[in-house]
DNA sequence: CGGCCATGTTGCAACGTTGCATTCAGCGTT
DNA sequence: AACGCTGAATGCAACGTTGCAACATGGCCG
């Protein structure tokens, strides 16, 4: 029930000590008393008391993860894949939601609750560099998307300019001209949306055409709703674009259910394509065409940098910033017209 | 940094216990003491130390949460809710996913870490109540779903046998007669499944139908993969359904991806209803019909439930059986046929 | 035969916090 | 004047673990 190595040691007839270098490994210990030290721990159901080990050793074995918000999709299959990652280097992963709020964000960068965590993976969506700076002093810190903090944190995030320019592309490739954007957030220090538009121009000067402002359309936050918001704005506003390229999936999925109600047929009248590969774009009607960043490689990779710093706080590495592979897959809704 | 009691009683020139008493608010300062020691808090900016607290305390402040997979949108909403609720109480919850796999559960019922958490949110996929008994015993367990540990373990749930038989009627009301049911798992020690499947049989008696063998497909997982592999067999067996009822809506989604590659009409050729209320569904095509269980109220209530046990762990209350509401959302891909 | 080393085992101390009991001064009551 | 009482501040001990150094024991070498 709540055994301590005292007790183990009455029962095996040792000192406490040796008992816990049974348990640890460490030292050197006779065959036959581990033997018997290790009868006494099975008998006893033994668990050691992380509190007292982590009070200790001066770390948690926790990590904290601090993403926007774990109800959608593409954060929740990435909080999946990171936990299990996290598992099998035995660190419990533990969730803070943001909700998009600066505030929360700040808030949980210095810490809510006292020196819990060991690491910290954050993507943040409102906070400038020099925010996260305090923190990134403290503990190592791992950022997840566009915002860098130069000589501070490490950092894993796709190309995302290249991954606009290449969704865009396929859209120009498959005859469409009047390509609308959905998904700038000019209200926030984020760079994500800035880079997809930078991408997304890119695409279209190459091709010899101009960006119509009309076209491009702000939202407030990246949900299924926004994006139908957008999108009904879009066509209403008589700017009839023949393709939409959405910033986020779910944002397309949004675009997708308007265009429905509306009696567009996709991809015959709008092509739609998204960005984050959730499986949700898969089973969608007509399956979505996406942008899929390899999220088991951020997970590894954020973990890594992490476990890096942690147990070698003296090395000072440099911050990496690593770039993981993504891939456009193509399906339904944007095969060519006719 | 790194200040501890000791180094801001050091500053204000006061002992550390004063220090404490002032943190915590427990016994009596004077006010003069307290400004000044407040001023040295604050200067150097500390924060308790939480292995130091919770070794002493014999708490940890932290709530485990098992669940099958963070990915699926379901777990992805419900999780998210639990984390803010845990928040609003300065709880901080651990995630670990079982993956469905039994075994998986077993570990970490019985803690694989050690004794981490203060109580535990499990949602049993495979585990029969008598492997619940171990660690109920131990420490507070809220059980999340149809699984009864009776006498050790509290329970949240919707009644799922009700809220099938009302989708079920829903159906019938329609005008559907050939209503197929998709999600069995009869290699699962698991009620759920089977709850839903004797609410869909109710409904289906009270209309005067009998239920056929042929429309009732089992799956090997509740994804939506597995709904459209079940679909597809239901189709290819000739079983002719005009409806389906998905005791998930992930199965739903994949019935529904079927049904538009067969180039069925939803829902003038083939209603769909599905179970859970996940966001997806309401931006689906057309929009899923779906018993949307009151997640908000789970959370809150599993929470409270281990609350009261972790807080005054002498009163031995029963434990409780807690039903929560359901509502059965109509939305497009149930509407009446013609 | 004495000193040295390897092996196995042990005790002490410390990690930072809080419960309990103690101390001390000042004040009112008998 | 002696007493008890309250408010304010403190010291000690303990939560369970592990690093460090010390300690026995016995075998080996010089």
């Amino acid at each position: 029930m709540s055994s301590r190595l005292k007790d183990v040691a009455a029962l095996a007839g040792v000192s406490i000590r040796t008992v816990s270098n049974v348990v640890s490994g460490s030292g050197s210990v006779a065959e036959e008393t581990r033997a018997r030290v290790q009868a006494a721990l099975d008998e006893l159901g033994y668990r050691p008391n992380l509190a007292a080990r982590n009070l200790r050793a001066g770390r948690t074995g926790l990590i904290g993860l601090v993403i926007p918000e774990l109800h959608s999709p593409y954060f929740g299959e990435l909080a999946g894949l990171l936990v299990e990652a996290a598992q099998q280097r035995s660190w419990t992963v533990v969730i803070d939601q943001t909700f998009g709020d600066g505030e929360a964000e700040r808030r949980l960068l210095e810490g809510t609750g006292g020196r819990v965590v060991d690491g910290l993976i954050i993507s943040p969506w409102s906070l400038r560099p020099d925010e996260l700076t305090a923190r990134a002093r403290d503990i190592p810190v791992v950022l997840l998307g566009e915002q860098r903090a130069p000589g501070l944190a490490d950092r894993v995030a796709v190309d995302n300019v290249l991954a606009a320019d290449e969704a865009t592309t396929h859209l120009l490739d498959t005859g469409r001209r009047r390509i609308a954007a959905i998904g700038l957030q000019p209200h926030l220090h984020n760079d994500t949306a800035r880079q997809r538009l930078e991408g997304y121009h890119r695409a279209l000067r190459r091709a010899g055409l101009t960006p119509d402002e009309a076209l491009q359309r702000p939202v407030r936050a990246l949900h299924r709703e926004d994006g139908a918001r957008a999108m009904t704005e879009l066509l209403d506003s008589g700017a009839r674009p023949d393709a939409v390229f959405a910033f986020t999936d779910e944002l397309a999925l949004g675009a997708l259910h308007v265009a429905h109600a509306r009696g567009l047929r996709v991809p015959e009248d709008l092509a739609v394509v998204g960005f984050d590969g959730i499986e949700d774009g898969r089973y969608a009607y007509p399956p979505l065409t996406t942008v899929v960043p390899d999220k088991k490689q951020i997970a590894a990779r954020a973990l890594q940098c992490l476990a890096d710093r942690i147990y070698s706080p003296a090395a000072s590495v440099p911050p990496s910033d690593i770039v993981v592979p993504h891939r456009l897959e193509v399906r339904d809704s944007s095969r060519p017209a006719g």
